[in-house]
DNA sequence: CAAAGCACATGAGGCA
DNA sequence: TGCCTCATGTGCTTTG
């Protein structure tokens, strides 16, 4: 399965391309020597250019997403547009829901033992002991799981996973 | 800015098929009784729809991830797909490496607490006296964070959050 | 061969 | 007006 191509398809110009202006609604008349139909044309392969551009940057991302998925998870389907898609909105989902809701028990058993701690320390001082000091990590310092966890995005500034992104549109203008 | 639609944009079928094919390279020709030229109509419609579909299905689950981002980042960016998607893998990393990271601070943390709670319990049981016991949450029970998180993906069976998907196919076979 | 995925060209439409 | 995003129809390719 997988019907879709492999790799980047290196832009073989489809029929409209070789065959310009296919009956179309606009555009000017296919003439020989038409400088209304050559300006048309070249608008519209600038057009065209551009908007491969876009397509294979949200190609890009969706790949890049299928690369960032658990791997068990991407091995155990097949990985076309749709799929990637679900299973990064299910992977976002669970990374959230994990991360509350293990780190509110991380943090409700760390406040449990720092308490215990104090009442330690303080049976010990009441009976004129002294335990050796020893540093322990400031709790308030770890972040709390109660609060919504942000931070500012990482830039990443406008990578291209795929090469061949400038070179397809190398026919441009 | 963002120069999208803002909703399902409830197929308006465009000139082609108004005005069916349009010198193709491919199909019959279009003549008035020819079987061979509505079979080719038939199929290429069918072909459509279901392409439809299937753009559909990666347009709502491009939204859906919108939707997952945080707030405040998806407030200060137009959201096409592309930043949409962009986004969606930023945040991707930022969740699982803040999931690491400071899970291993925490369970770092906890672990020297719980050393020190030992510590003081030895002494105490040294001298002779005893702390209120007090049931304290296993610590072994906490999910290692240096084993990299993984779960079942929850299944979300094929939502589909825009409503308007097979009645947009309805002029379908 | 049928089904499904994908890239493409193209026109529509919004925003600066 | 020019730029950008989008949805659509269409042909090509691969898989079963």
């Amino acid at each position: 399965m997988m019907p879709g191509r492999a790799q980047r398809p290196t832009f073989v110009p489809p029929t409209s391309m070789r065959n310009p202006v296919r009956g179309s609604s606009k555009g000017s008349i296919p003439s020989a020597d038409n400088p209304d139909f050559d300006h048309d044309r070249k608008k519209k392969d600038i057009h065209n250019g551009i908007e491969r551009l876009r397509r294979n940057n949200i190609k890009d991302r969706i790949n890049e997403l299928g690369l960032l998925l658990p791997k068990e998870a991407s091995k155990e389907m097949k990985l076309n547009k749709g799929t990637i898609l679900k299973a990064s909105c299910d992977y976002i989902r669970q990374l959230e829901k994990g991360q509350y809701q293990q780190q509110n028990k991380l943090e409700s058993a760390a406040k449990q033992y720092a308490d215990r701690v104090r009442e330690l320390e303080e049976i010990l001082a009441k009976n004129g002991l002294r335990a050796p000091t020893k540093v322990l990590p400031p709790l308030p310092a770890i972040p709390s799981a109660s609060q919504p966890f942000r931070q500012e995005i990482q830039e990443s500034p406008n990578q291209t996973p795929c090469g061949s992104l400038e070179s397809d549109c190398s026919t441009l203008s």
